[in-house]
DNA sequence: TCCAATTAGTATGCAACACATACTATTCGT
DNA sequence: ACGAATAGTATGTGTTGCATACTAATTGGA
């Protein structure tokens, strides 16, 4: 016995039932569920790409870019759902880094329409390498038509006004 | 006619079709369609507690202390998978704010068990009438069948290894 | 055609998180 | 009893989200 005089094993002071998760009433919201799903996933994402250096959003804006080459940065902030402000710094991070160019469109020179380098086209395809196999890993969790419920489940939250 | 000589609608440069969401390659990815979703449903958490002033962590500490009272910070961090900074700093913010306090526990010296002062559990009663519209708005979208379906999926999303 | 409204990009600042590291006090395990 | 592990704390860095404000350019309507 290596406890000294109490009986106690955790540090629910009185009466509760420690068979019990601690989180069981935020285990019924949705939100709450999304929020840990989304955070276990972005970690492995982080590993995934570790050696990269690549945020989820950074590989997104690469992705994008490299799609639709020469979009403007309010389109590529509309189409991933961020604000101005946000785009800027994360576009400023991969144009120090060299891996995009940002060119003044000749049709409207408000915009500044953004290429991805060699070194940025580079740095992608590897990154699309790991993302299959970091996608691999949680979507083999569900059988095809599971995988096109919650693909649809997803895309009805996001679209919730 | 308000353009002046360019046929362009967008700005793609060559050939692509514009019909095409820009997104597409990424709207195959879980990760993608699996940020959105949590990041639309965080923005209307934020906005259907801005009153109250809290974040989804914060409630989530707040909801976590109310049904565990005496929980020590390391607890609160590991059942909310947190790391124990990141939990500090949030502990820190509902501790200034006068919402919960720190009790050096008699049992290990080491632990500060957290308690919900009265201003907390009243902060949390408000939150909690806000949260469940919240949810509903989101959870409304699907049938009882296949929310149990959502959750079930979303557990072993975080819990994948 | 001229002017007000809008749009794109930029700059700045603030708050929230995640994570890493390091240090102290305390407790645990052998 | 003593080394290992644990809890809390302090500090610092990087990323993101958002608000505000400003300039340059474009658009739309009178």
């Amino acid at each position: 016995m290596s406890r000294s005089s109490k009986a106690k094993v955790d540090d629910l002071p009185e009466g509760l039932d420690e068979s019990m998760p601690l989180t069981e009433e935020l285990e019924g919201f949705l939100g709450y569920r999304l929020r840990r799903a989304n955070a276990a996933m972005h970690r492995h994402f982080i590993a995934a790409v570790a050696d990269l250096g690549l945020t989820q959003k950074q590989a997104a804006v690469l992705w994008l870019i490299n799609s639709n080459p020469g979009i403007a940065q309010v389109s590529a902030a509309d189409a991933l759902g961020m604000d101005r402000a946000t785009t800027m710094a994360i576009v400023d991070r991969l144009d120090e880094r060299g891996l995009l160019v940002r060119r003044q469109s000749s049709a409207d020179r408000r915009r500044q329409e953004l290429y991805l380098t060699p070194a940025g086209q580079k740095l992608l395809r590897k990154a699309k390498a790991r993302v299959a196999k970091h996608e691999e890993r949680f979507t083999s969790q569900f059988t095809a038509s599971e995988l096109e419920f919650l693909f649809e489940a997803l895309r009805k939250l996001r679209d919730v006004t």
